[in-house]
DNA sequence: CAGTGTCTTGCGCGAAACGCGCACACCGTG
DNA sequence: CACGGTGTGCGCGTTTCGCGCAAGACACTG
């Protein structure tokens, strides 16, 4: 003992070393017990009892050994990673996290694409985000520099968004720097296609209440009518799609005055 | 050992018993060797083994006296089930679901008790639930067979809880059969204990709102009173507790008028 | 300034869980 | 029938864990 290195020698209080401890855990995502107290320079017994405390919080779990990370990685949820098109949409979400600004107040709807731009704002802080979506509630809710107003109302099961006369009479009651929307089909002269009329309206209402309007859609949705509700939206609008889509695709879009961006998996903006 | 119990005897190949604790991990979140081995009518060694190699997988991770998923299921989180006091809040979440009948209309608080509370009502089909709580969204996002209402407001991180002039305009336009309160603490004179005006303020209209009132406490928070904003509550009112209680500790909601129902970890009623 | 209480740490000990090697049982193949 | 591969149970030494105890650091109080 009586390590003298001159490696990460910390001389830190128990909340601080607590904390450190759970940053390297989760960036690491797995920590022994030996290590950490080689690194903080106490007993094995301490880091234990940390590690206890830290489980007992629902901070970290315990391995043999030593501690892992709860969630794998505060990158992405492995739900998303297996998802269709994930590539595409994150390309996506990274170009539009990469439009707001620190400070601004921006809404995001409910789906997988724009709960990937969620994902994406967690570092773009200070910053007000409002919400339909529980994909984005979840992925914000641990950010304490996000300011988070969820919209609330009828939760749908299967988009996992809300939607009714609440999320109407609270949007009612605030404006936005950006709306970010999503789309089960988007055509040049209709607009978004979605399943129900209450979906349409409320996406309608967004957009109203936005400066700019942006739509997220992967190539696939570009063109596609699987319903009979429209959501008619507000000129100007920015149409947001990865570079899998055709060019004949875009070009309704185009001539029917939209600006039109196209991203490459990494999120850059991408001639077309 | 040769347990011939009438209980989950399996017989199985290896690859299938694998498989099979993979499984069972990844609904319960969490297993333990020794249950494995009783489980699969094989000795621990048999289970280790089992995990090492799911482990080296990548499938699992180990941990202390078993195995947890990787990633957390919607059922449980393992949050939930590491978290302090575990065992108690899980039966006071028994003991307040059975009391919700099927059909009824209930309102949730935020919090991981009442979030217990959620995940008990899963199978309370048809329901209609209305929550603040950021965690009984994620309970019951999946389950197609509860309507849920979602109230809206800001997000406090801490807590995962929605507070605010949102939720507060939302609860107007409702009333329930039922409402279940988490605190954090709660005495006989003052009522429930909370970080800020801004949660009792809405805690108390909860309250006002709902014909019956439960407060789900674990024993550590009874008399406790670690801030100075306090939300009294409309009588009648129910204290769920667990047997951990001291008497002495239940004497003054009791004197007090309050009914105090105490469980034991399988949410069965005990005497007093 | 001494007394008291709280929080934290290091240490020692017994218990629990671990990995490893060995022996045996089963099964398909040459 | 002999053979190797696979899976299982068991015993043993090692590692890790959790708990109790005592000592030090610090704040508060009379």
């Amino acid at each position: 003992m009586h390590i003298d290195d001159a490696g990460t020698a910390r001389q830190l209080g128990s909340r601080a070393r607590r904390e450190e401890i759970v940053r390297l855990a989760t960036t690491t995502g797995l920590a022994s017990v030996e290590e950490l107290a080689a690194t903080f320079e106490v007993t094995a017994s301490t880091i234990r009892r940390d590690l206890a405390q830290l489980t007992g919080d629902g901070r970290l779990a315990r391995t043999y050994g030593g501690a892992m990370a709860l969630v794998a990685h505060p990158e992405t949820s492995l739900r998303q990673r297996t998802g269709e098109a994930y590539a595409a949409k994150r390309g996506i979400a990274r170009w539009a996290a990469d439009q707001v600004q620190p400070g601004e107040t921006v809404l995001l709807d409910a789906g997988s694409t724009v709960g990937a731009v969620a994902h994406e704002l967690r570092t773009t802080v200070p910053l007000t985000v409002a919400t339909t979506g529980l994909t984005v509630l979840e992925a914000l809710a641990d950010v304490d520099e996000v300011h988070v107003e969820c919209l609330g109302g009828t939760l749908r099961h299967l988009s996992q968004g809300f939607v009714g006369p609440l999320t109407e009479a609270a949007l009612e009651r605030m404006t936005f720097d950006r709306v970010f929307l999503g789309a089960d089909g988007v055509t040049a002269d209709s607009g978004i296609c979605e399943a129900g009329l209450d979906q349409t309206r409320l996406k309608e209402l967004m957009a109203r209440r936005a400066q700019h309007v942006y739509v997220l859609a992967h190539a696939a949705k570009l063109g596609r009518r699987p319903f009979h509700a429209w959501a008619r939206l507000p000129e100007p609008w920015t149409l947001v799609t990865d570079d899998a889509a055709e060019p004949a695709a875009l070009a309704p879009f185009l001539a029917a005055g939209v600006a039109v961006v196209v991203v490459d998996p990494q999120g850059r903006a991408e001639q077309p």
